[in-house]
DNA sequence: TTTCTCACA
DNA sequence: TGTGAGTA
């Protein structure tokens, strides 16, 4: 996991930054994450830590909802998403080490 | 300020 | 799907 993915997931923001963030009520939050939509990491006395991908998925849940889809859907939609930027990270890695080893080859035939 | 649960639309 | 009240 690179540094910057580190970051993004650090689960620091408390429930009232969050519900400024997403506009949603902190009532809705608990709601939502009761469901199953997102896991926010507990802190000091089991007070709920989101991370900026908790804050993203929040934004995404509410759009969703608006669309007249259930918690239920949701969920499974995130799951193939998860899926998908799985198999997009695998593709990558596949193509970096394809190069490496290209690069590796030229390498040897390096004329100085 | 935040946690949880229960009852209620 | 979401809220209000009561609690610790």
């Amino acid at each position: 996991m690179s540094g910057r993915e580190l970051r993004r997931n650090l689960a620091i923001l408390p429930i009232g930054t969050v519900r400024e963030l997403t506009l949603l009520t902190d009532r809705q939050i608990r709601y939502y994450e009761q469901h199953g939509l997102i896991s926010p990491k507990r802190g000091d006395g089991g007070q709920r830590r989101f991370s900026l991908n908790d804050v993203d998925q929040l934004l995404n849940i509410k759009d969703h909802l608006d669309a007249g889809d259930s918690t239920k859907d949701i969920k499974e939609i995130f799951e193939k998403q998860a899926r998908k930027a799985q198999q997009s990270k695998n593709t990558d890695q596949a193509l970096r080490r394809s190069l490496q080893d290209e690069f590796a080859k030229i390498g040897r035939f390096d004329v100085r």
